[in-house]
DNA sequence: TGTACATCAGTGAACGCGCGTTCACTGATGTAC
DNA sequence: TGTACATCAGTGAACGCGCGTTCACTGATGTAC
């Protein structure tokens, strides 16, 4: 028996009532918004008291937490999984869509308004690094001769948040216009701000990406 | 003296009163974030206490409505005003911009995460709409001989949210990648996603821009 | 210019609510001999 | 297999807080004659 390791009965009960609870707060975020998320609100609809769920989190912050860091997990791997599974840019950046598309408020919890005060803790910032990385290797295929635009040279010298990639210059400026493009497009149609425009956003969607391959 | 008009003593006071509300809110949004504007918080700001806000506004979703319809008018006013200095799609591009680091809570009071039940009033539609038809007219002159592509076929039969306007479906098509693609830089940029990457956000805008003036 | 009345800004008390969180406790589950 | 003890999940009461909002009121400002 490891005297590590959560395998006694009552260590599976906590780790499985963990992950009920978050169940029901990304229901409740999906519902409400994140910054409607409440300790009380979630005990209730698991049919608890309040204070049972500080056997399980420290506080609402800590939950939060855990859930920010999920949802990087979450879109880390299946970006880094489409990607083993040979998955060109194009395809990443369809399995990006369909991650954002599967749970909006999710993807809000990463990229839409910043709490003022709120910074992320430090494994969460390694995860998006992590993540940064899977793109910026589907783009290093892509590099032809990069052309020379200022923001090009700028890059040549302000590339330490790479250091820890070899890619060429050119693939890091691909991976940040992949970035905002897509998370343009994206952002706008989850937030409902093409909705009774009329065209189809999965067409504008790929058109950008379209152009982005070129 | 015209019966109708705001122009009593008293009702001059109540105006400027008014403003003066929306402005303690606005600086209670920077610091804090939309979600925690608070009636009570913006009374004790001002030395008054709460009840006395509900000679002005009849309540909290009053108040945010007027403040998301004044951001609303003040980004379209912006754009209009740098269209009749004769700004070109660039001019409107930095406009944009400046006006989006001037206070970017504000910014994604309009843009940011979607409140789940929440649906904007008719009229900052309106507006929204009014906006868009700055910017399309700024893409008219751009647009040379359309590229074939999926998308701009599919726009070229819904384009009815431009059915005020006779530009060409390229201006359309060019007025959606300008305003996903800088909006993509913009909120990552605003909400801090570059923050520690060492390179210049205003560059990859200006790089963004380039891009979009071909 | 002065008086009588109406308007209206702002107050303080109160209501009900839900929040996060603490605490002392009960009762069930697991462990050791 | 049975007993004695430790662990720990979950409860209910309580605290303090701030919220939006209502209500009956006071007192100052403006209007009419």
């Amino acid at each position: 028996m490891a005297k590590t390791g959560a395998d006694t009965p009552r260590e599976r009960y906590r780790a499985q009532l963990r992950e009920e609870i978050k169940r029901h707060a990304w229901e409740q975020i999906a519902t409400a918004g994140a910054s409607a998320l409440s300790l009380n609100a979630i005990a209730k609809q698991m049919g608890l008291s309040g204070p049972a769920l500080y056997r399980y989190y420290a506080g609402r912050d800590e939950l939060i937490t855990e859930l920010v860091r999920d949802a990087y997990r979450s879109l880390a791997d299946t970006l880094a999984a489409a990607a083993t599974d040979g998955a060109d840019l194009a395809g990443l950046a369809r399995a990006l869509r369909g991650w954002a598309l599967a749970d909006p408020q999710r993807y809000f919890l990463l990229y839409g308004t910043p709490v003022p005060g709120y910074h992320a803790p430090e494994d969460t910032t390694a995860i998006a690094g992590e993540m940064m990385r899977t793109l910026v290797d589907a783009c290093v295929p892509l590099t032809g001769d990069a052309p020379r635009t200022p923001f090009a040279a700028h890059l040549e010298t302000h590339r330490e948040w790479a250091a820890d990639h070899p890619a060429p210059t050119g693939a890091l400026h691909r991976f940040l216009t992949f970035w905002t493009r897509l998370h343009g497009v994206l952002s706008l149609e989850l937030a409902g701000h093409f909705t009774g425009m009329g065209f189809d956003p999965a067409l504008l969607f790929e058109a950008e990406l379209e152009d982005l391959l070129v």
